[in-house]
DNA sequence: TTAAACCCTAAAGTGTACTAGAGGGTCAAA
DNA sequence: TTTGACCCTCTAGTACACTTTAGGGTTTAA
């Protein structure tokens, strides 16, 4: 299969299958004659893996560690891979704690400015941010 | 006062500083005899300001048109204000939903896994990115 | 006087995940 | 035969907010 074939398949971007080549999440394809890539079947399900776990927040640095687990699976435990997914779950938490604090801070100062017309001079969110 | 009393002041580097001068955030401040730089007090506050402005999480783009109307109050509305941190609040909104959708997804999959030290041939979270 | 601590500029590097561009070869159909 | 679709490599650009490096000059205390 040509590349443009397999981008079509898996809805990716030409440069990105390159992409992802030259970082080693697929391996280097063989060549027909010309020089073109000639893709094994398999690719197909290696690339909605990779894009799989992306949808799920992995970097593509974290998906070739999970892929180098899973092309040799009998020789690792769902032990190791049950710590990526929590490793991953335990950063998602903290995101979203994150986001909550900035998100109550920004809720306070917003609610406290009255919105109107007439000039800033004595707006709240700026005093808030000024202290 | 010169650049590394400012930076300990205020809890950032020296280099963050510069930085923030050519991005516009700071007045480019006055120079000594020598070169060096010469800070007016009030850097003090515009830096706490930006710092805070950081954590609610606007960027230093925002931030520079922030400071702008902030010096200029009298010829800005408290509504304009009050727009950029509704947009903000939308925006952090909108991060934290995509978050937890992203957590509710590998949280499945996670839960799925058995964790055992058996090998991964069966495991779940794999299965899951398989299909 | 000399060593540490401080200051300067300008340019390049960092990480992430691509995306775009230059410049060129290959293939199938009209 | 020529047009268009496809493929190749290599390099550089994107956004963001710094950080590092190279190669200097200045100040202060021992
Ligand atoms: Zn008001
Ligand atoms: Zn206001
Ligand atoms: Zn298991
Ligand atoms: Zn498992």
């Amino acid at each position: 299969m040509k590349i443009g074939q397999l981008a079509k398949t898996v809805d990716l971007d030409i440069q990105t299958l390159r992409y992802y080549e030259s970082q080693g999440l697929i391996n280097e394809p063989q060549r027909l004659e010309n020089g073109y890539r000639d893709y094994p079947q398999n690719s197909v399900e290696r690339l909605r893996f990779i894009k799989k776990a992306k949808l799920v927040g992995f970097t593509l640095k974290e998906i070739k560690d999970l892929l180098a687990i899973q092309v040799t699976k009998d020789e690792h435990t769902c032990q190791e891979v049950k710590n990526f997914t929590q490793i991953k779950l335990d950063e998602i938490n903290q995101k979203i704690n994150e986001l909550s604090e900035i998100k109550a801070a920004l809720q306070k100062i917003h609610t406290s400015c009255c919105g109107g017309e007439e000039t800033a001079a004595h707006c709240s969110i700026l005093q808030a941010l000024e202290n």
